[in-house]
DNA sequence: TCAGGATGTCATCGG
DNA sequence: AACCGATGACATCCT
């Protein structure tokens, strides 16, 4: 009985908002008003306390007096235009996800098969299988289309998987024609498969539509653009049923032994770090025409393109997802171990790792170049990225000495010798380009050695070594490397090219939980709740003038734009609680408390209870009732009975809802006892009270979503400039190499007043200001730089 | 039965 | 002073 109620529930939800997409005035009221309460807060939210109704507003625009706060007219005013908002406010990209999720009501069991569902990014909570679920959604397969999925990483397999995709993805297409078609018995088949699905962990709420993809089917593009959103909206649809569950399309069971992909709604770097699980610990995935996951194996280029341009659209970024700073914590220690190893196995490999960051910009860059972090398992992407390398950078590494100055050696063992060695022959390694500018950037070989002229190939390549602790050291490293004149200007444009990639990527500036994407979306549905006053018969209305509505909004940017996603939190919770799966912190949000639902009776009933003294309500609860008052308290709240018992002669919701100076006017009217007027009272603080709390606990849970997306944010950045720095050590690397050989190939060729070459330990050649390059005894040379070395350090004094 | 989360309620504070 | 919102603390209910 209770399936047939919620697939009657839910398919007039899904048929009322279908009217509303085409404009058909929708009569719930029938549904709403009576038997059907929670089909009540199903569309219209779990309940009017957590909206801030404009409850000023709306008597001032409807003159609230003359309509009844239950009038079915106006219930069926305000749910139509509710619903027409919210259909209106799908065209908007930046519709934050818990506001999407109140089209969970599309949630059809047919959607599971035709997985035609974008999850709701900000549900993403994270969970448990966060780390799954992310990869979930990045892994554009098509499982759901029936075929068996792979078990193995196939980095070459494209092509053979292409042409095996195909069937599946129409099989999935004329799942998804097939819809319409569904009995009740497929329903029901389908939903036992959905459930031990969410039996094994999967959310429902991964299969909700999202605006985008109704935005999609509505804007009909042209041919062309068609057949790419249709192909996206597939792409989409794959990941989301990934991300929900493996299935299996045929018996729709799930396969827990797959790991699922990466969720392109998902932040880059999570992007990225799950790429490089990819790479690092191979899956089986399809990937019929986006390569996003396969491309692992393709160019770091082709591998950001499937992300950004299969999307469409930029994807805000989720929700913070709870688990996956640990996980981003154990990905970034996977990368910098499988780098450090590259890096100790392969100079070149190495050096196209991170020249691809240079060679592309954004998050592409950073995903590209991380993701060949796992080259020490593909050695398609090191060739490939080797390529890649070679034809954008000279190369350098291995054919050339290194060299470095002392402090960048520090760890180098026979470097560090070296350089004493050289400092011991009475002249200054330093001091060679003391005078010049390059000093310190620029260091010249230990010249001053007659035999190490040529030494340096021999030592081993202290890079490597470096880079180990600069893994080690982040923040002493990028220090130096900006002591060793890497400037400030160069560091920021660097910084802004990389920062371009934050338009996909996660940016806590435009954040679904940050107050400017809140405020865009929310604000439309704050607007919404204004102007569609929800009555909730049990009273819990908020109300407020517009000006309430406004003095919260610079608040709302205070605290994260708590107001809209309360609302669309709060009505998540009552709309499916299977959505909430995905969704830890909402777990266990549907809970069935009685005190918002709607009073199913009139207060002319006057049902003569014994007056409850408020600490024994559970006893009045359990205390023998007529099946009848039974059901009706079960369905009013506990002011709501006492109300009815104390024979208060309006209603809850106008207790609490009317401004101070209307409700005494109330209270004026009606002669009412000194028990009565304590209730009434009581009941408006109790009230108040009670949707202040409501909006105090959805205060802290933003608050917190916030300082998590913070957080991810900064580890985000912490891993972007981590690169960074690699980028501008190896630079730095090779400029050193550059300026050693023209200065060996200088001095080499330079001849005294006899024709004889000058020796390296006496001489060297000095860079003055204007350019030249003059050769200078050692000795003089010690005494410039030592200088100018001690008037740099006075003045730093 | 217990734990944990959601929610309601009270007391209190500050605007 | 009254009103109201915010919030900590506690109780209750539910899963």
């Amino acid at each position: 009985m209770l399936y047939l109620k919620k697939y009657f529930t839910e398919g007039l939800i899904q048929f009322t908002i279908l009217l509303s997409l085409i404009g058909v005035r929708v009569d719930l009221d029938t549904y709403l008003s009576n038997q059907l309460p929670p089909l009540r807060e199903i569309i219209l939210g779990p309940s009017s306390a957590y909206t801030q109704t404009q409850f000023h507003n709306l008597r001032n625009t409807l003159d609230g007096y003359g309509i009844h706060p239950k009038s079915v007219d106006l219930d069926q005013f305000f749910t139509t235009r509710r619903l027409l908002n919210q259909v209106r406010q799908l065209d908007r990209l930046s519709v934050p996800s818990p506001e999407l999720s109140t089209w969970l009501v599309h949630r059809d069991p047919e959607t599971v098969v035709s997985a035609a569902s974008q999850s709701s990014p900000s549900i993403t909570l994270d969970n448990g299988a966060g780390l799954e679920d992310v990869n979930n959604s990045e892994t554009p397969t098509m499982r759901g289309g029936g075929g068996a999925p792979e078990s193995t990483y196939n980095p070459s397999g494209e092509d053979s998987n292409l042409g095996a995709v195909a069937p599946e993805d129409s099989q999935e297409q004329r799942n998804r024609d097939g819809n319409d078609d569904l009995t009740k018995e497929d329903i029901d088949l389908i939903d036992i498969l959905w459930r031990q699905d969410i039996d094994l962990g999967a959310g429902r709420e991964v299969f909700n539509y999202s605006s985008r993809q109704k935005e999609s089917e509505a804007e009909k593009p042209s041919p062309e653009e068609e057949e790419r959103a249709e192909a996206q909206e597939r792409w989409r649809n794959g990941v989301n049923l990934q991300e929900a569950q493996p299935v299996d399309g045929e018996t729709g069971e799930s396969i827990p032994e797959q790991i699922p992909g990466l969720g392109s709604q998902t932040s880059p770097s999570l992007q990225e770090c799950l790429r490089l699980l990819e790479a690092t610990f191979p899956f089986g995935e399809e990937s019929p025409e986006f390569p996003a996951p396969v491309v692992t194996a393709e160019l770091a280029v082709a591998n950001e393109e499937a992300p950004s341009t299969s999307l469409g659209l930029p994807l805000t970024p989720l929700l913070p997802q709870l688990d996956l700073e640990q996980q981003w914590q154990d990905i970034m220690a996977i990368m910098e171990l499988q780098e450090m190893e590259v890096n100790n196995t392969s100079e070149n490999s190495f050096l196209s790792t991170t020249s691809n960051s240079t060679n592309t910009s954004g998050s592409t860059s950073e995903s590209g170049s991380v993701g060949s972090f796992g080259l020490t398992n593909s050695s398609t992407l090191i060739h490939q990225d080797v390529s890649l390398h070679q034809a954008s950078l000279p190369s350098c590494s291995q054919d050339f000495p290194t060299l470095f100055n002392p402090e960048m050696d520090a760890t180098s063992t026979p470097r560090t010798t070296l350089l004493r060695m050289s400092s011991s022959n009475s002249s200054n390694v330093n001091s060679t380009f003391g005078a010049t500018n390059l000093t310190g950037l620029f260091l010249p070989p230990p010249l001053n050695s007659t035999n190490n002229i040529t030494c340096t190939p021999v030592l081993p390549d202290p890079f490597s070594t470096m880079l180990e602790e600069s893994m080690l050291d982040e923040i002493s490293l990028l220090d130096l490397a900006m002591e060793e004149g890497f400037n400030q200007a160069q560091a920021s444009q660097l910084e802004d090219e990389l920062d371009s990639d934050s338009g996909l990527s996660l940016d806590s500036s435009h954040s679904p939980v940050s107050p400017s994407s809140s405020e865009t979306s929310c604000s439309s549905a704050a607007s919404s709740s204004s102007t569609s006053a929800t009555f909730s018969e049990e009273g819990a209305v908020g109300y407020s003038t517009d000006s309430e509505s406004a003095a919260v909004e610079p608040e709302e940017g205070a605290v994260g734009g708590y107001q809209p996603e309360f609302n669309k939190l709060c009505r998540m919770s009552y709309q499916d609680p299977s959505q909430l799966h995905g969704l830890p912190q909402l777990d266990n949000i549907n809970h069935n408390h009685t005190y918002n639902l709607p009073l199913s009776s009139s207060f002319d009933e006057h049902l003569e209870l014994p007056i409850p003294t408020g600490k024994n309500m559970v006893r009045e609860k359990q205390s023998k009732l007529k099946p009848q008052q039974d059901f009706l308290d079960k369905q009013s709240s506990r002011d709501e009975r006492r109300a009815r018992a104390m024979k208060i002669p309006f209603s809850n919701e106008k207790i609490i809802n009317l401004p101070v100076e209307e409700f005494n006017e109330l209270l004026s009217k009606h002669h009412l006892s000194e028990a009565q007027l304590a209730l009434v009272r009581d009941i408006r603080r109790r009230g108040k009270n009670k949707m202040a709390a409501q909006n105090c606990r959805k205060r802290k849970l933003d608050t917190i979503i916030n300082l998590e997306q913070g957080v991810h944010d900064l580890r985000r950045d912490k891993a972007r400039l981590l690169k960074e720095k690699m980028e501008f050590i190896r630079s730095i690397r090779q400029m050193k190499q550059k300026v050693q050989s023209l200065y060996q190939e200088v001095f080499t060729q330079l001849r005294d007043e006899e024709g004889q070459p000058y020796p390296p330990s006496e001489y060297s050649l000095q860079y003055s200001a204007d350019g030249s390059v003059l050769i200078m005894p050692r000795t003089m040379t010690d005494q410039q730089t030592r200088k100018p070395e001690k008037k740099q350090k006075d003045k730093k004094k």
